[in-house]
DNA sequence: CTCCTTTCACTACGATCGTTGTACTACTGG
DNA sequence: CCAGTAGTACAACGATCGTAGTGAAAGGAG
């Protein structure tokens, strides 16, 4: 019967998470898990006797990280803010994806495209994004921000790929300034230049 | 010897353009050109004698076919342009990507991910963009606007980021009326609300 | 202690992969 | 007509893949 142990399980979607951002889907193998993890070989295939099963759970994992990422974000700003911190807040978290967590997000990219022709992906994928564009609605009426649901889903339709353009780009245009600028250039964009400037 | 037969090399291209957009870069091999293209097994693996040699060659006519794309669009629009327009162009331009050219553009992501482990991609990928924006730059003054290079080269990452979004989204959501909300938000974002009107 | 169930490490199998080599075919100039 | 050459079809190699199975360890019940 395969294994339940969670914590052995989380380890080996961590490891499946960093093959696929440093190696691609064609990368990913139950092997090639097995020795990222640092566990015995044999390890992976245990525990997901499939192939789509081991991408399903660095997809599931993948999504847990980002919810843990947006809550500790949120958590850090309380006070309403002006569009201009706004701004400042995206093009910081947009750098800290294309830069810190690079590994991670390269390897959303490449399960979102894989998403495209399997739909217990595309199903966890769209999950995900739809709680981020609750999560995104409540944090700015808390922020004292009236964006509309549709306006906040262009903006994190918009910010997801900026980021994809900056993990696939020149890695010298992953910079702070670059970061920012398309911060603004999203904001702008889809609130309009300075409707409530604070 | 390896042949050199161009219309064959071409013919095998874009089978393996057809192959990555639709399994993906893990489903790119030999044997899966030979089948897609109708030819003969084994003529893949002789015309391109590694699968690196068969990626290079699909990243080359993705990059083909994507300026005489760009050139014949050009080509429909002479006189000067406001900003009405460009946002038009822009919106049915991401539609038709995303929706006629649906399979090579996917194509393109593929390469682009993967082009962030071979530099020899990578190459060809970033040549690709400079001469988009180089290409644009000129189209825009021909168009009667003076867009600077920066803004032109934020314009195009997003655009062309805005359109891996929509590939890799649900389907439903690829229509003319989301296409045509993004481009408005690329160019109110990039180029400021209305500077310019015309 | 003994038995039994659960969890795990490890192995085995057929299929497919990337790659290279070899034989057939169709032309070239003599 | 016959070499010689370039292009093509096809076969074969070892390596790796995805998957399933098997036997050992661990831990609780009687």
């Amino acid at each position: 019967m395969a294994p339940q142990n969670t914590e052995r399980r989380r380890v080996l979607a961590d490891a499946a998470i960093d093959v696929l951002g440093r190696q691609g889907v064609h990368g990913l193998s139950h092997r090639a898990v097995d020795e990222r993890s640092g566990l015995p070989a044999g390890t992976a295939s245990n525990y997901f006797r499939s192939r789509d099963a081991l991408l399903a759970a660095a997809m599931d994992r993948v999504a847990d990280l980002h919810h843990a990422e947006m809550e500790a974000a949120a958590a850090l700003e309380t006070a309403p803010i002006g569009r201009a911190r706004l701004i400042e807040m995206l093009g910081l978290s947009l750098l800290a994806a294309a830069d810190r967590n690079r590994i991670r997000y390269l390897a959303v990219c490449e399960l979102s495209l894989e998403a495209t022709r399997r739909p217990a992906l595309l199903e966890t994928l769209t999950a995900m994004n739809e709680a981020s564009v609750r999560f995104t609605c409540e944090q700015h009426r808390a922020l004292g921000l009236d964006t509309s649901v549709e306006d906040v889903r262009t903006l994190i339709l918009l910010y997801g790929n900026a980021l994809f353009g900056l993990l696939t780009g020149p890695p010298e245009r992953i910079t702070r300034e670059t970061a920012l600028t398309l911060a603004k250039a999203l904001v702008d964009g889809v609130l309009g230049p300075s409707r409530s400037e604070g």
